[in-house]
DNA sequence: CTAAGACCTCAACTAAAGTTGAGGTCAAGA
DNA sequence: TCTTGACCTCAACTTTAGTTGAGGTCTTAG
């Protein structure tokens, strides 16, 4: 594979190596790459070399990607990170903390959604249009004079 | 507005009324047409008129949304709805139910992944290797031969 | 009757997040 | 040396969920 010093970790990662390791396509490093969500270094034949680091970026990507946040709010997140070779535990832990938030908001919005979903369960009420699941603000029905407002906020 | 019955109730809506009370676009009512996700009749002048339950079917779509379902599983689901005129609440009582499992396992998802990001905060280990957020399964860390799985599954 | 504002269609455009392919280089084993 | 597999770049294509605009019709209040 890559030429390996005394003890037995390559010290830096081809594409595929990341790839293989991380379980996102090649295509895919390469395009995170463009979007500056990781970077690499060059071999004198023009390869990719990745800091071994390079997979805790990718496995940030993948668990914010996962709980709904855009690659261009991820991409933010680790511009914080400092640029100088290792980011300490400490900076993680900040992100991950800033990433809890995120995700204990978007558990209580979906928890509100379900319980307002249970109510309709029991009443049919999504049929009805003054059904608080889709007038979350309590207001007035859908022949009121002012638009009406969704949960869907955009 | 419209030609009113004696009692206050448009029997019909306009696009741009639909879109006021439902808060979403004119042109988006247009393309969840073309989508087969809600339907009009027209009149003779070509303008579309909605029943008043088409308000019922945008209010489920963007709930749907925003619980993460595409649109074409939202079709999906609204196909299974009597294409006779109005659905009853035994109708929108399964739909709701059937969301309520979707909600209910990305709740489940969205805890664990809290969880285990509140260990990554007490012990950094969003930067090591092993950690559990990145390696759910419990299979051994970064430096194992095998591909690292991810929990994102895609 | 006429002007304004709502509506119509259709095509083109956007943005996000990638994927696919063509055409060419690099590295390593037989 | 030769060939195979991994890499490289760049452009084009894909899907989802819409938005925007051009060019034209309807409807309604004054």
């Amino acid at each position: 594979m890559s030429r390996v010093p005394q003890h037995g970790l390559p010290m830096t990662l081809s594409v595929g190596e990341v790839a293989r390791r991380s379980g996102v396509a090649v295509s895919t490093l390469h395009f995170y790459e463009t979007k500056g969500l990781i970077r690499s270094e060059r071999t004198v034949g023009n390869q990719r070399r990745y800091a071994r680091a390079v997979l805790r970026r990718v496995s940030f990507i993948r668990v914010a990607q996962r709980v709904g946040i855009s690659l261009a709010d991820i991409a933010a997140a680790l511009a914080t990170l400092p640029v100088t070779a290792a980011p300490g535990r400490e900076d993680w832990a900040r992100l991950s903390a800033a990433w809890r938030a995120e995700l204990d908001e978007r558990i209580a919005q979906l928890k509100k959604l379900r319980d307002a979903l249970d109510d309709c369960i029991g009443c049919g009420c999504l049929s009805i249009d003054r059904c608080r699941l889709r007038n979350p603000n309590d207001r007035l029905g859908d022949d009121g004079a002012g638009p009406q407002r969704l949960l869907v906020k955009k």
